[in-house]
DNA sequence: TTAACATTGTGAATTTATTAACATTTTTCT
DNA sequence: AGAAAAATGTTAATAAATTCACAATGTTAA
């Protein structure tokens, strides 16, 4: 396979997710417009991406939903699996662990982290709080891949250099503050106000 | 101005939050490779950007911060402001309100609900929380526009109907399954899952 | 004063993403 | 059997987004 757009990766997460479900319903086969229809696209799109992962369907009877959930897996999941801890055990930081928590095999949240001392050494979701100090020795240890950041945006440069520094792959960021990472660092970054300020603005313009 | 792509609006939420920490901190002007490094992009895209927006800077002087503030509020904001609610006063739901209480004026939450009825009644950042059977009468008294939906995905489509049928003009579902609206209504979705697999699938492939 | 420099603004080129169009194939119906 | 229908797979066309390239111009320094 030579390089999938971004745009299909997180396409392709999407379709698993819907997928799953249909299996789960029991359904075997499934046809790229009913796909299209879960996730407001065009039926042309989902065969494309599909095509580009190089699955080819039934004819008549669309694709089978068990063996594209399985070549899914393949493209976008690592064998082994990749740990990941959440920086900041905030409300924020809890809704994420506990929405991963028993979820997925490939990807688990082994730790998270506050400066908190009163968090620290508890629980959340079975998940055991460290120190924000102890990053960069748990993330060794616990050999963590890839960091959830969900503390104030004041906080956010400082723990991104600490993630950094402990060897860090990837990088979710779920402040407000845009970051700074190394380039071989992967950086996702996310804000909340920037999607409600868009959804404002295409309300006001009908 | 003639249309804006959205892109162009997405990162046009974003300088002004750069700008707004630029002008706290007593800048007056700033160069478009400023604002590019902070955004990670780069600065003719910044440029580009504040070009369709029909602003224009200083030869050598860069932007005007403030300028620059009040013309993207022209751009993005409703002068009267929208109302906004919060469906599901959860974690997630929580972490929402908390982040936006007291910070917008243009744009502000005036109510969150829940099904929980020991939550109903309850005050959370000041707004309360009203029962999800009264979402069409609270929606139409308050005169709201928007509504942020971070309910379990099992409820997703029920809240989207009741909230729909209310009269709501803007969703934003942080639920992870994708709901169904009428054409008039603008729909954001966004899937936590799907970033973390994305970072990850980045991660995987250097 | 004049040359070197740094910056904006923007048309053109390029790249990325989406959609259209349609050939092909299997199934169903008559 | 043959026609009609419904689906996939894919090339080509189009649209959207980004980057390149550079003219224009104010600023600084020699």
């Amino acid at each position: 396979m030579k390089h999938l757009p971004h745009k299909t990766i997180e396409r392709l997460s999407q379709y698993r997710r819907a997928l799953l479900l249909c299996h789960a319903k029991g359904m075997s086969h499934i046809y790229s417009h009913e796909i299209a229809t879960i996730q407001h696209i065009t039926a042309v799109q989902v065969r494309r991406d599909i095509m580009l992962i190089g699955y080819t369907g039934t004819l008549r009877k669309g694709y089978n939903v068990r063996e594209l959930i399985d070549l899914i897996g393949q493209i976008i999941d690592s064998d082994e699996g990749i740990n990941v801890c959440v920086v900041g055990i905030g409300n924020l930081g809890r809704a994420i662990t506990n929405y991963f928590s028993g979820k997925r095999t490939k990807l688990s949240i082994v730790a998270v982290f506050d400066n908190d001392k009163s968090k620290v050494g508890k629980k959340y979701h079975g998940i055991e709080c460290y120190n924000v100090e102890d990053i960069g020795k748990v993330i060794k240890e616990k050999n963590i891949d890839i960091g959830i950041m969900t503390v104030p945006g004041e906080d956010a440069q400082k723990i991104t250099d600490l993630l950094v520094k402990a060897g860090i792959k990837g990088l979710l960021n779920y402040t407000p503050k845009p970051v700074n990472v190394p380039k071989e660092v992967y950086l996702e970054e996310y804000d909340m106000i920037t999607s409600l300020e868009k959804v404002a603005f295409f309300v006001k313009t009908h």
